[in-house]
DNA sequence: GAGAGAACTCCCCCCACATTTAGCC
DNA sequence: TTGGCTAAATGTGGGGGGAGTTCTC
C-alpha cells in the first residue's frame, strides 16, 4: 500500500502533479483537475513508487515499478543493481481524460500485440503485472526515449501510417499503443485509431474510472464542490476538453519540426495560473485532445522536470536526494508540498481577465490616494512608478 | 453545549481618465 | 455606404471597510 491521495486521503494515491506538487488517486484527480480550464492543463504522470513523492518518468520492467528520475537513478544507473533492466517511458497527461484516454497514455507499457491489452491496461495502474515480454527487448531498453518516438508518431501522425516506417529502424520491435478499447492491433491501421480520441466519442464520466481502475467513488470528497471558485473545487462543467499528455521525441515527424520540448517543464509551479500560463507545452491537437511530452534528447533534469522538481527546488529541495529504503523524500518535505497543495487549493481563484492591457497599462501607474485614482498633478499617497508616497 | 466577543478572511466599492462603443448627421 | 464627430460607457488597480466566518473564552 503506498501512500494516500493528498487530497481525500482515503484512496491510494496513483499519479502526480506536479503544479500542484501533490500525489493523488484517481477519483481526486479527475476532480480536482476538471475544476476549470487551468488546472485542466496541469501535467501529471504516475506517481514514484518507490519515494512516493515524484512523478514517475520510468517504469522498470524487472522490478514491476514506476520510478522517478532519482529513484531510477539510484537504482539503477547510480548503482549496481541491474543497470540493464527493462524500462519503458512514463507518459505524461493532462486535462481530464476519460479511463479509455488514460489507458491510451500509459499503454505502451503493454504490448500492443497482446490480445489481453485492455484486460491487463486496466489492472495496470494498480497492480503494475509483471509483463516482461511486452516491454522493449534489452537492446531497446538503452534507448527507451526511441520508444516515445514510435509512439508519438504513431498517435499523432493524422493519417493512417506504418508506424515502422515512422519509427524507421528503431520501429521494428518497438512497441505500439494499445488503446483500451482494445480492438486489436488492427486498430491503428486505420482512422478508426483516431477515432478512439474523437472527443464525441469520449466517455467522460467519472465512473471510467472505476471501470478501469476499481476506484470507488462514493465518497463525497469525490464530487465536485459547488463553490464555482475555488479552482479544485469550483465549477461543474465536465464537458471541457480533454488533453493527454505524452512524451513529445526529438524528431517526431509530428509538427514538422524537431522540437526540443520539456512538455512537462516550465517555471516552478508556485503558482497554478501562472504556470498554467506559460508552461510551454507542446500541444499536438486533434480536434479536442492534445498531447506533449518530453524529448528524447532530454537531460535527466528535463524529465525530472516532468513531475515535481520545479516545486521541490523552490521548496529548496536538493534535485538529488537519496531515497530510503521505505520512504525516500523526508517526510518534512512531503507536508511541505501538502502545505502547498493545500494552500494553492485554500487561494485558487479564477483569475481576472484583463481585456485591454492599455488600460491595464496605464492603471499601473496611476498615482492613488488610498488604492483610489487621484487626478493628475494631485497629492497622492502612492506611486506605482516609485512606490512611493508623496504626503 | 451555548453564547459573546475577538480575530480573521473575503470581496465589493471607490477613484480618474484613456479607450472603446454607440448614436447621429 | 462610408466617414467624422460627440457623448456615454467601459475598465483598470490598491486600499478601505462591511459582511461573513472562524476561533477563543
Amino acid at each position: 500500500m503506498g501512500y494516500l491521495c493528498d487530497y481525500c486521503r482515503e484512496q491510494r494515491s496513483i499519479v502526480f502533479c506536479r503544479s500542484d506538487a501533490a500525489s493523488l488517486c484517481l477519483s481526486c484527480d479527475r476532480s480536482v483537475h476538471s475544476a476549470n480550464s487551468l488546472s485542466k492543463r496541469h501535467s501529471r504522470t504516475l506517481v514514484c513508487e518507490r519515494c512516493h513523492s515524484q512523478p514517475a518518468f520510468v517504469r522498470c520492467i524487472e522490478e514491476r515499478i514506476s520510478l522517478c528520475q532519482n529513484c531510477d537513478w539510484m537504482g539503477h544507473a547510480g548503482s549496481n543493481v541491474s543497470p540493464a533492466h527493462k524500462k519503458q517511458a512514463v507518459n505524461c497527461y493532462s486535462g481530464c481524460p476519460s479511463a479509455s484516454e488514460l489507458s491510451a497514455v500509459w499503454s505502451f507499457l503493454l504490448d500492443v500485440g497482446d490480445s489481453t491489452c485492455e484486460q491487463e491496461m486496466s489492472s495496470m495502474i494498480i497492480t503494475y503485472p509483471n509483463r516482461p515480454g511486452d516491454c522493449l527487448g534489452a537492446q531497446e531498453t538503452s534507448n527507451f526515449r526511441d520508444a516515445s518516438v514510435v509512439a508519438e508518431a504513431t498517435l499523432f501522425d493524422p493519417k493512417p501510417h506504418n508506424s515502422e516506417k515512422q519509427a524507421g529502424s528503431t520501429s521494428s520491435s518497438m512497441p505500439k499503443i494499445c488503446l483500451s478499447g482494445a480492438k486489436g492491433p488492427s486498430e491503428y491501421e486505420d482512422d478508426s485509431f483516431y477515432n478512439e480520441f474523437n472527443m464525441d466519442e469520449v466517455d467522460l464520466n467519472i465512473e471510467n474510472y472505476e471501470e478501469l481502475f476499481g476506484v470507488a467513488l462514493n465518497d463525497p470528497k469525490h464530487l465536485l464542490d459547488d463553490d464555482g471558485i475555488d479552482g479544485l473545487f469550483g465549477t461543474k462543467d465536465m464537458s471541457g476538453s480533454t488533453c493527454l499528455g505524452a512524451y513529445t521525441a526529438e524528431g517526431s515527424s509530428v509538427g514538422g519540426a524537431n522540437m526540443i520540448q520539456p512538455a512537462c517543464s516550465n517555471a516552478a509551479s508556485a503558482d497554478s495560473v501562472v504556470s498554467s500560463k506559460t508552461e510551454p507545452n507542446l500541444c499536438y491537437t486533434r480536434q479536442a485532445l492534445s498531447f506533449s511530452g518530453l524529448t528524447g534528447e532530454s537531460s535527466a533534469g528535463d524529465y525530472q522536470d516532468c513531475g515535481a522538481s520545479s516545486s521541490m527546488k523552490i521548496m529548496g529541495e536538493p534535485p538529488w536526494y537519496p531515497p530510503a529504503p521505505e520512504i525516500s523524500m523526508p517526510s518534512s518535505s512531503r507536508n511541505d508540498a501538502v502545505m502547498r497543495y493545500m494552500e494553492k487549493k485554500k487561494t485558487r481563484k479564477f483569475e481576472k481577465k484583463v481585456r485591454y492591457e492599455s488600460r491595464k497599462a496605464r492603471a499601473d501607474v496611476r498615482r492613488r490616494v488610498k488604492g483610489r485614482f487621484v487626478k493628475a498633478g494631485e497629492t497622492y499617497d502612492y506611486d506605482p512608478l516609485s512606490h512611493t508616497r508623496s504626503c
